[in-house]
RNA sequence: UGGGGCGUCGCCAAGUGGUAAGGCAGCGGCUUUUGAUGCCGCCAUGCGCAGGUUCGAAUCCUGCCGCCCCAG
């Protein structure tokens, strides 16, 4: 694969600026893995002048050498490595405070309270959408660019304002993890990966003779070294960890546990009771400090009650309506399934799935969705507060 | 110490002469820019212990040990 006019095209074409000879600027927001350094890649390629930005998150200790993870030590040099490769000019700003007040802080107390976070929504509403994108403005660019797979589409309306929808690629839609996204934050970013699969980028970072092409991608959540977010949080909040009875969910006490922040809604593995059949988690008491357990039929919940629910686009679902049939997506990995939005006390908004799903968890998030598949608008999204049966 | 029953993987449990099912738990892996789920793989050279019968026993016999129940 080449970089050739046809690629160009779609990348002007999901910044929908003009180059202007290199004179309309473009920030990068460069995590140092393949996605966001090829991103800068083509908008160099595209004449738009392109600085790169990369956050510092977290600590270098012990995240340095880690496979996966971005934003510390050793992707902070292949980010910067990258931009030197591409000429390109290039910031590390320095945001672990930020970031650990606003993210990982939150990450521990939702887990505290029984809830099952989603620090990257967190991050990227708090961070790299948020400060990050005022600095690309005070630097006085046209817009940010990520290497999110996600699709920004220019409403055509006159005002400038775009809607979001989903990705050529829908095995690696990020549209999930930006439903928090403002209106105003939408209209300034741009996504030149939304056209592209995943492959393709590896191949054009081969074109582009990156020397991370073949890096492997990001997994887990980026400041838990080796998968063990427990350790963070017991690290953060040494009162947490109290132990508690295992009970199944007709009222038999079935073993102990070591704290309610080893458990999520759903949760199978790990509850190291033997019974004839498996046991799932179905709840949790923080203030009891009991975890329950029941069977798989236990879980299935078809109401959800969402919180902090955030309408995006030209969608006038949040205005009224609220009869449509939508398409909701509870976890990033599944397909948007089939359900209906109404509301509930207090205008809470409520989500009635057609069928059934088993192990929603408080604190996880909830997207809506016009469609199914690729190329379909994002109405806008809550993090789940609660559900109902 | 009269009668009856039972002792098979951490838990449950099939197997009653032919060379140890299965479920749960556990462990490992795959998938995945959140947590789960799901899927795949591993998991008793040995069936309370000791002898005996048999070509061959977890399965039959004898003794012992340990539980349980009913009587006392």
């Amino acid at each position: 694969m080449t970089i050739d006019e046809a690629i160009i095209e779609r990348v002007r074409d999901s910044i929908g600026l003009d180059p202007d000879g290199g004179r309309t600027l473009v920030v990068a927001a460069m995590s140092g893995g393949v996605d966001s350094t090829v991103v800068a890649g083509l908008l160099k390629a595209a004449g738009y002048g392109v600085a790169g930005i990369t956050l510092q998150l977290y600590d270098h200790g012990e995240a340095v050498r880690r496979k996966g993870a971005c934003c510390a030590g050793q992707d902070i040099h292949d980010a910067r490595n990258a931009a030197a490769a591409l000429d390109i000019p290039h910031y590390v700003l320095d945001f672990e405070s930020r970031f650990k007040d606003a993210v990982i802080e939150e990450f521990a107390d939702a887990y505290v309270r029984g809830e099952t976070p989603i620090p990257c929504v967190t991050c990227n509403q708090t961070v790299k959408f948020a400060d990050l994108l005022t600095r690309a403005k005070a630097l006085g660019a046209a817009c940010l660019a990520t290497g999110h797979y996600i699709r920004s589409v220019a409403r055509g309306d006159g005002t400038g304002a775009r809607d979001l929808r989903t990705p050529e690629d829908m095995n690696r839609d990020q549209s999930y993890f930006l439903f928090q996204t403002t209106q105003a934050q939408a209209d300034y970013l741009r996504f030149p990966l939304g056209s592209f699969t995943k492959d393709e980028t590896r191949d054009m970072a081969r074109a582009m003779g990156l020397s991370l092409a073949d890096k492997p991608d990001s997994q887990d959540i980026c400041f838990v070294p080796d998968g063990n977010y427990v350790s963070v949080i017991e690290r953060l909040r040494p009162q947490a960890g109290e132990p508690g009875d295992i009970v199944h969910e007709d009222g038999r006490v079935l073993g102990r546990h070591n704290g309610i922040i080893h458990f999520t809604i759903g949760q199978r593995r790990g509850i190291g009771v033997a019974a004839s059949e498996p046991l799932y988690v179905t709840g949790l008491e923080p203030a009891t400090a009991r975890v329950i357990v029941g069977p798989k039929e236990a879980l299935a919940r078809r109401v959800i009650r969402l919180r902090d629910v955030n309408w995006l686009g030209s969608s006038t679902a949040g205005s009224g309506d609220m009869s449509e049939p939508v398409f909701v997506k509870i976890r990033s990995t599944r397909p948007a399934v089939a359900a209906r939005l109404g509301t509930g006390e207090a205008g809470e908004v409520q989500v009635v799935l057609d069928e059934p799903d088993f192990g929603i968890s408080a604190g996880q998030a909830c997207v809506f969705y016009e469609a199914q598949g690729q190329d379909a608008q994002v109405l806008g999204g809550g993090y789940i507060a609660g559900t109902l049966r």
